[in-house]
DNA sequence: TTGCGTGCAAAGGTTTTGCATGGCA
DNA sequence: TGCCATGCAAAACCTTTGCACGCAA
């Protein structure tokens, strides 16, 4: 059974925010004040925006290990980014998707020798992006 | 500059307490029930001994899906698992070390062809293990 | 008109902080 | 004796829930 669904300027304006961020991830307060203008109104209104969108499997809600809240990230092609990697830089917060052979390699390294079937989507690995090493001199 | 730091009754115990269960996790209410008989005294105290233990690398936190909390394990052989990444079942919670040398080539390859250097300390792959893929048949 | 979406306020839970007291060195 | 650790309470924080109103269909 269905529910019904009303399309409504709330929820298009955060469908179109998240379209034109697809690589970003972002806390609840920072889409209030991305949708609202400023940070205090419609807070519950983005949480159960948000939750629909997670069932829905067109948002991913991550654990921010830094602090106590999460963040969301726009899932733009579902099927893809459940096949490779991400990394995310934990100075400038770049996320970039490692599809490339080595990265579903190890997937499959550990799948056939530890037994361990990983959920790419939920797997970010943290460290520090290109540019940010050469900015930093050395790490 | 180093801080000084007493040995004091309550530190120990939950020293003791965590080398006594070393593959298992505990939220903070669970540590103070474990620690101080009942769950109401204290938890302060434990939350600062286990920020401590977080700054020392004696004990790693993970955030819990399921609820708004966070889950805390000992960390066994401290400055090994600054140099292999971890897999955590999302079912059982199970942690294991990827100390083999597919896990260290991917890292280096992450390094060489994508230029991100991976702080393994914070990379966590999230899947489900062996043992747990065993139980649900296939996934 | 129906009932979903919204905004506001209040409640819920987890973690942090302030302050006075107690205990280690 | 100095000062760190503790306990308690209060605050801060993120998220959820209740309720009345507005708006989509």
């Amino acid at each position: 059974m269905e529910k019904k669904s009303y399309k409504t300027v709330g929820k298009e304006k955060m469908i179109r925010f998240f379209s034109e961020h697809p690589d970003c991830q972002f806390t609840a307060e920072e889409l209030c004040r991305a949708l609202n203008g400023d940070g205090e109104s419609g807070k519950s209104s983005v949480y159960r925006q948000l939750s629909e969108l997670c069932r829905a499997d067109a948002v991913r809600k991550f654990r921010s290990d830094a602090r106590g809240g999460s963040v969301y990230q726009y899932v733009a092609t579902e099927g893809d980014c459940r096949n490779h990697f991400h990394a995310k830089c934990i100075r400038c917060g770049v996320l970039e998707h490692l599809a490339c052979g080595d990265s579903s390699g190890f997937a499959s390294h550990l799948l056939d020798k530890h037994g361990f079937s990983i959920d790419c989507g939920q797997s970010v690995l943290y460290g520090v992006c290109r540019s940010c090493r050469a900015e930093l001199g050395r790490v």
